[in-house]
This record gives C-alpha cells, structure tokens and sequence, in this order.
RNA sequence: CGGGGCGUAGCUCAGCCCGGAUAGAGCGCACGGUUCGGGUCCGUGAGGUCGGCGGUUCAAAUCCGCCCGCCCCGACCA
C-alpha cells in the first residue's frame, strides 16, 4: 500500500509547501482567483498568534480599534507616494444597493488613510496624544501572483497605528514595535531574524523609513516577516492632522504604523518544515500534545481508552507558559497507531504521547519530540512524571527549533569580497556586502541576479568599505537575496 | 500582463494522437470482518453535467472554434 509522500524539500520546495498547506490542512483554495480559506487549524494558529501579539501590543501601551473596510477612493489621492504605492493593487467598490455610486469606494489595502481622516477629528491637542491604536483586520491586494499565506488577494493581519507630538517620540515608537516583533518571532515562533532597515527602493509607499525583521525560509529565500514604518508628517500633512502644543503653537503630529500577517504563517511553515511535514513552535501549535492510544484486542481497547482519556485530562491540568497544555487524544477507530504518527507529524504536533499496552501495566507513557526523528527523538517516563516533564519538554523543542534554524541561518549568510562572489552566493543564500547606498547599485544586483536588498541590518560592523558593486566609499553593509 | 502546464469520481490520474456500445484505475469515502508499539489486509458498495458554449459527424471525453478557470515560472508586491 502506497501513501501519497510529500514531495522531498530538497526536491520541489514550492511543490512541498503547496501540498503541505493542503494536506495539514491549514488553508484551501477559493473559488476567486489567489483567495484563500484558512481553516480551522490554521485559524487556531493564527489565534494563537494573535494572543502572543495584542498580549504585548496591550504591555506597550496600545488598544484595540475597528475601522471600516471601506475608504472613499478620494482618500488614496491625498497622499502622493501612497497613492503612487497602492493604486495599482486597489479593489474598488462602484456599485451598492443597485446603484452607481457617486464616489467609488476601496477595499481598505491598509488604513494609514482613514486613520489619519478621524485623527483630523479627535486630535486637537497635546493633551489627545500619543495615539496608540491597533487593529485586527483583513485587507484586500489585487496581487498578480498569489501563493497561499504569502500572498493572496486578501489576507488578516494586525495593523498598529500611532500618532505621537514629537518626531523623536514616533522614531521610538517604530523601534520599540520593531523589536516587538523580533521577540515575537524569536521567543514564540522560534523563528531567527535580521531587524533591519529598508532602502528607499523597498520601503512602504508613504513612509520615511520603514524597519523589517527578515526571515530565511528552507529554500534559502528572504520573507519579510514584519515590518514598522516611520512616517514622519506625510499622513498628517495629507489629512491635516494637527494639534495645539504647550505653548498654544500649531503642530502636525508624527505618526507610525506596524503590521504583521498572516504570511506569518508561511514562514513558519518554511523555517520550520522537513519532509514529514510541519514541525509547529510550541508555543503556537494549536495542538501541543497529541495522545495515540494502542490496543490491541476488543478487551484492551476500553481499557486503554479509559487510560487515554485519563492522561489527556491530566496533562490538560498542566500549565506552560500561564495556559493549560493544549491536547488532544486521537481516539479514532478506524485507523492505526501507524497512521496516526504519520498523520500528528504531518500536522506538526511538537509531542506525540502514545500509550499502549506495555505502557499501561508499567505506569509509563512513551513520548516523541516532533523536532527529533525515530528513536532519537523518544523516551519513556512515568505518567507521574508528566507535568515535571511536558513544559520542558515543549520548551526544549521550541529551544532545538530555534537553535536549528538559526545554524542554517548563519550557514548560509555569506560576507562575499567581490561582485561575482555575491552574483555566486545568492543563487543559494542571503549576501551581506558593503554597499554605498545608490539605488543604481541597488537595481544593478536585482538586475543581474534576481535578488533584492532585503535590509541594511540594525546591527553593523565597525568602520566602512567600499561597495561592492561600484566601489565606491559605503558606510552600511546590507543584506541581497531572492525574496518571496 | 508575458511564458509554460492543466481541466475526466472527493483526490491523483489513464483513456484523447487514430471518434463507436453501460467512461476506467489507484487512493479516499460507506458498510462488514480482520489488524493495531511506524502509513494493516480482505470483501461488498456508493460516487461522473468528461470545465462551459457552439460546430463537424449516423455517432464526440476523443476532431475544430470560442470562452472560463486553476497551478507553476517571470515583471509587481505583506
């Protein structure tokens, strides 16, 4: 009998994910063109990031807002460089209730635009400020080429907005959210990043400066997992956003935004991921712990079925990381043990808890770490044992994660001397190289490669050189590779 | 929008070139039995506007035309 394999990583990446996507079922094909459902497991992953983030949105000091899905279009034309950014992409409402309308309405593709137009109305003075909002959404792109969670016409996201009085005050803010989501990525999802800044070319259309944190994926290949935009005055000049400063003077206000999406999802799946399918973060997995009960016989069955649901409640009672363990017992009848561990490891479930007869008379459950293969990654403890075990258990597998992809990270960030060394290292790897800051540079390696200068990172060497396209002076080193 | 691939059962596909009778297979699904410590095995059964429209023909899944949709690669992008 022969199972459909997942296509190897190593062999077909892009075909490995799709069907990955599929099969563990975290999303499906609509029938609109590059629209997607997420499904219930993939939902329950999103939700779990979504707790990890507005729990630290809530410790910085930022509340929860809902705006409209719908902006009048006029509202894109205020702002010529976002304007110039999203026009191409907008989907636009022409028709309700059977009729034209008198001004054709967008899908909001993001909400600096309709933020600003109610900051106009509720900031009036220093006293109104800083504000520090934050909304759950879905935004639509019209995107050419879509791709399940990294790109598709429409996509959830979170998307923080702020307006603060001073320009000093909006640049922190930036930061602060920046590394926010490092520590999201870092600390939940298990997830290595470069925090950088953006070139000019890449930067979001209205913004100053914008931040990123960038991911490798398992092909290698850049995703920008989060970004954080300065705005400077652009959005409050466009939209006249001002207020009255302590000494009666007229001011526009400074103003932010931060979003990260479901594309989330996407990296996990792609940082994380081997040839058996997913291997989720702990942290986030909606699943932490499966339990696969084995019998044997008809008498057996009950019995150990008893015993399963015994051990599911009692490591539901185990808190890791303030919740109770999320677990579930696999009691299906109509397929095998076997199945059942191919099935969880597809799905990505970090512990496998199987109890079987020799389990049962020894007092013992037999445990596999999703992150280690066969026998390597198993161990038999006491069922006493479990709530000592099971958190460091989960915080061991999050640790290997991390530590894993963050080795494969380092392996493949190369600091090439010379042009044809990076033309040769970004064919199978991000490029770290001197670079003087000219988007003629910048365009002659996208031109010339296919990579992209994903960011010029936060954290750079002492000193400078020379660029290692034109060789001219360069006071920043920045980081070329192929991105999603 | 350019290049490529594809549309036949829930899924993966065969059949099409060379037209012919109730359109097939494997997997999945339902039922019965068997098995269960790494994708059990056997049996029975349900399941189809052959992407759509039009044309050619005694006869179209098969030939011709138009249309629609999806996937992959590129340009654009979270």
């Amino acid at each position: 009998m022969s199972f459909p394999k997942l296509p190897s990583r190593s062999e077909n990446f892009a075909e490995w994910y799709n069907q990955l996507v599929l099969r563990a079922e975290l999303a499906d094909y609509a029938p609109v063109r590059g629209c997607m459902v997420i499904r219930p497991y993939g939902w329950a992953l999103w939700e779990n990031i979504q707790r990890a983030l507005d729990k630290r949105f809530k410790a910085t000091g930022h509340q929860n807002a809902a705006f409209p899905l719908l902006i009048p279009l006029s509202f894109f034309e205020k702002e010529k460089e976002h304007v110039e950014g999203f026009a191409p992409e907008l989907a636009v409402v022409t028709h309700g209730g059977g009729k034209k309308l008198e001004e054709p309405l967008a899908v909001r593709p993001t909400s600096e635009t309709i933020i600003g137009y109610m900051w106009s109305k509720w900031i009036r003075s220093y006293r109104d400020l800083p504000q520090l909002l934050n909304q759950w959404a879905n935004v639509v792109r019209w995107e050419l080429r879509t791709k399940l969670f990294l790109r598709t016409l429409e996509f959830y996201w979170q998307e923080g907005h702020t307006a603060h009085a001073t320009r000093a005050e909006a640049e922190e803010e930036t930061l602060r959210m920046l590394r926010v989501y490092e520590d999201f990525a870092v600390n939940e999802a298990a997830i290595p990043v470069v925090p950088g800044r953006k070139s000019e070319s890449e930067k979001f259309a209205g913004a100053v400066t914008t931040y990123t944190i960038e991911a490798m994926m398992g092909d290698k290949r850049a995703l920008q997992a989060a970004t954080s935009h300065f705005l400077g005055q652009n959005f409050a000049k466009a939209f006249e956003i001002r207020y009255l400063d302590q000494n009666n003077q007229l001011q526009y206000v400074w103003t932010t935004s931060w979003g990260l999406s479901t594309r989330f999802i996407g990296a996990i799946i792609m940082v994380h991921g081997d040839d058996q399918g997913l291997r989720l973060p702990p942290r986030l997995a909606p699943i932490q712990v499966v339990v696969v009960p084995i019998w044997k016989s008809g008498d057996d069955e009950a019995r150990i079925l008893e015993a399963a649901r015994n051990v599911r409640d009692r490591i539901a009672s185990i808190v890791y990381r303030e919740q109770p363990i999320r677990v579930h017992l696999d009691d299906r009848d109509n397929v095998t043990p076997g199945f059942k561990f191919n099935d969880w490891e597809l799905r990505g479930v970090p512990v496998r808890v199987e109890l079987g007869p020799r389990d049962l008379a020894a007092g013992t459950v037999t445990l596999a770490r999703r992150d280690k293969p066969g026998k390597e990654g198993k161990q038999t403890v006491d069922m006493d044992a479990l709530p000592e075990v099971l958190p460091r258990l989960l915080d061991d597998i999050h640790e290997g994660l991390y530590q894993q992809a963050r080795a494969f990270l380092e392996a493949n960030l190369h600091e090439p001397k010379t042009y044809e060394e990076l033309k040769a290292v970004v064919r199978d790897g991000w490029a770290l190289a001197w670079w003087c800051g000219s988007a003629d540079c910048e365009a002659r390696i996208k031109a010339d490669t296919t990579a992209t200068n994903r960011c010029i990172p936060l954290e750079q060497p002492e000193g400078q050189g020379t660029c290692i396209v034109c060789g001219r002076p360069a006071q920043v080193k920045a980081i070329f590779a192929r991105a999603y």
